[in-house]
RNA sequence: GCGCUCGUAGUGAAGUUGGCCUAUCACGCCUCCCUGUCACGGAGGAGAUCGCCGGUUCGAAUCCGGUCGAGCGCGCCA
């Protein structure tokens, strides 16, 4: 008899056929049994008679998620018992015999109710999880990204290339995963932070353009937006650019189709701005700004550059943010934004309301006719709006009413989930600060082209270094990074200035890099990629803000598999083997 | 490593200014009844040392200290 799925069942009315699947309830009426039977496609309800004493037996025992073949055959149903809750509706299986394939235990957490077990339980349960509908749609959208994702990079004719699991540690970055060598005592195996070198060696190997749907591992902590140990990316790359825009062309409508037809949300724009990492910064107070609404950072250092009030007096920078309606948050509200603030490193959070024409402000008393006038022009405030104050250092500043920026459009609902803002950010700073350690260190990866090349390198004092732009462009999706690329560094001349003018040697490099610098001295054609977070990515394009609801088994917070609860102890024997 | 929030039957929640708590409700589970339900219905029942340890008190789910675990954020993530 042939089996059949239960989207299929109402085009065989009067066919006897098979189906099998779980049991999603039962309804026994004592003289009649009704089952609801799930496969993936759907629902379809059993009919069970006890004029069919064997089937109708074996129903009486069926609890949920039973997994049942049952044979029968298929009937209309009297238009007064159409159910027009399940797809199936309109029909029903009159059951002639019923086998029951496997038992199951009272479930643990109960994955078809309203309510949603916590997470730990979720984990630890994936399996039962995995079969909520929501789950599966996940998993099946997941894989048919992938497939877009695929389709547009063959047509463009990139390359698939898988390179090694079993790598090699990587000195700058993230840390690493090690894998002891069996064979090579003392030595170690890294799994891949990315494939940043091979994919740059596949470039002087003399492939045109190479893509991958790589694993990429990092040990440090996740968040919500960030997968604890392992995620994958859509790396790629590309011989013979120079020039990053080239690569951002490329991605363009890859991003754009996978924003529209895909997940079927508008784009705020089809011209993808190129945002320049300083700008962003003055801007968004934020390298990865949200666009999908204003409130815009407002530089007033000027406006008060005379001014008697203290806390501006004595600052280096003072911006503004203009919320609208703001004079409708209460003062515990604007409490809790100033404890946000404080947490960024604020003193305090200065603000001026305006109602009826008028400045109503604690710090109102403290400034001039001409400064109140002059934060109304400049922000554009009215009646209605609040201004939020930051004043302190630049990078305090900005860091600040950035976080604010966002936290006010979470508060007005200004984050609009069917859109979708991109953008690049470009030109970002080659050399950082690094405060902790009081010297100039990377910015991103040293292995991007410094912009002005071999010239730019000639600086010497830190200003000098820090002004240095690197060819490196990051892509933004409504406040997420999702790509991080870059015009690679081709030229070991440059590769060891770079590392030079941060006071390392050559030996240094060659020791690091050895093999790629090695590479380069063979020929490396020019070359230019990037790598989107697809998991993040696809997250924000199914409207989720945790990214472990879009993967089939993400680990907990503590980098745990609670479901099969790695990491874990091995036995002395494979211990000794490895010489630990 | 740090900060904030949380931890009560199998699940989700209520109770948290100490005492009518012998801990409430819903879902689930078990038994019985029921021939048209589809969130089936009806009757009954079991199930919680309130994360763990210690303290304060005549009395602790509730207060205090510690500890473990989780979530979010910071650090970190070239």
């Amino acid at each position: 008899m042939k089996r059949i799925l239960s989207s299929e069942v109402a085009g065989v009315v009067g066919q006897t056929i098979s189906l099998a699947g779980w049991v999603q309830s039962r309804r026994d009426h004592g003289g009649l049994i009704f089952i609801d039977l799930r496969d993936h496609k759907g629902l379809i309800q059993l009919v069970i008679n006890p004029e069919q004493a064997e089937a109708f037996s074996i129903a009486e025992g069926l609890r949920d998620e039973f997994v049942i073949k049952a044979n029968g055959e298929v009937k209309a149903r009297a238009p007064e018992l159409v159910n027009p809750n399940i797809e199936s509706g309109t029909v029903e299986v009159v059951v002639d015999s019923l086998e029951v394939l496997n038992r199951a235990d009272t479930l643990p957490i109960q994955p078809f109710s309203e309510q949603q077990a916590n997470e730990e339980l979720r984990l630890k349960y994936r399996y039962l999880d995995l079969r909520r509908p929501k789950m599966q749609h996940m998993l099946k959208r997941r894989a048919e990204m992938f497939s877009v994702i695929r389709s547009y990079m063959e047509t463009q004719e990139f390359t698939e290339v898988t390179t090694p699991i079993l790598a090699n540690s990587s000195p700058e970055g993230a840390r690493d995963f090690l894998i002891p060598s069996r064979m090579h005592e003392g030595k170690f195996y890294a799994l891949p932070q990315a494939p940043q070198q091979f994919k740059q060696l596949l470039m002087v190997g003399g492939i045109p353009r190479y893509y991958q749907l790589a694993a990429c591992f990092r040990d440090e902590d996740p968040r919500a937006d960030r997968l604890y140990g392992e995620f994958y990316q859509l790396d790629a790359e590309m011989s013979f650019v120079e020039d990053g825009e080239e690569v951002r062309q490329m991605f363009d409508p890859l991003i754009k189709q996978l924003s529209t037809d895909f997940a079927d949300k508008k784009l705020l724009s089809e011209d993808i701005p190129r945002i320049p990492y300083a700008e962003a910064m003055d801007k968004y107070g934020s390298d990865k700004p949200d666009l999908r609404f204003g409130m815009e950072l407002i530089e007033l250092t000027n406006v008060f550059a005379d001014t008697e009030f203290g806390v501006f007096k004595s600052a280096e920078t003072i911006k503004a943010i203009c919320v609208k309606d703001g004079l409708s948050l209460s003062r515990k509200q604007i409490d809790g934004f100033t404890e946000i603030a404080k947490s960024e490193g604020a003193g305090g959070l200065a603000y001026i309301s305006y109602e009826n024409g008028e400045a109503k402000s604690p710090i109102a008393k403290f400034l001039s006719e001409a400064e109140l006038a002059a934060v109304k022009e400049k922000t554009g405030a009215e009646d209605g709006d609040t201004i939020f104050f930051g004043a302190d250092k630049r990078s305090v500043v900005n860091k600040v009413l950035g976080r604010l920026r966002s936290e006010f459009a979470d508060h007005f609902q200004l984050k609009d989930p069917n859109v979708i803002a991109l953008c690049w950010i470009v030109d970002f700073p080659f050399y950082e600060w690094d405060d902790t350690r009081k010297k100039v260190d990377f910015g991103h990866n040293p292995f991007s082209m410094p912009k002005g090349g071999v010239e730019a390198l000639k600086a010497t004092t830190d200003d000098e270094k820090l002004a240095i732009l690197a060819d490196q462009y990051d892509m933004v999706m409504n406040g997420y990074e999702i790509c991080s690329g870059g015009v690679r560094n081709h030229n070991p001349e440059v590769l060891y200035g770079v590392f030079g003018l941060l006071g390392y040697d050559k030996k240094y490099v060659e020791d690091k890099f050895g093999a790629m610098l090695g590479a380069f001295k063979f020929g490396a054609p020019p070359h230019a990629g990037c790598a989107f977070g697809v998991d993040r990515m696809f997250m924000e394009l199914m409207g989720e803000n945790n990214i472990r609801e879009v993967i089939a088994f993400p680990k907990n917070g503590s980098g745990v598999d609670v479901m099969m609860n790695s990491p874990s102890f091995v036995d002395d024997a494979q211990k000794k083997e490895l010489g630990l």
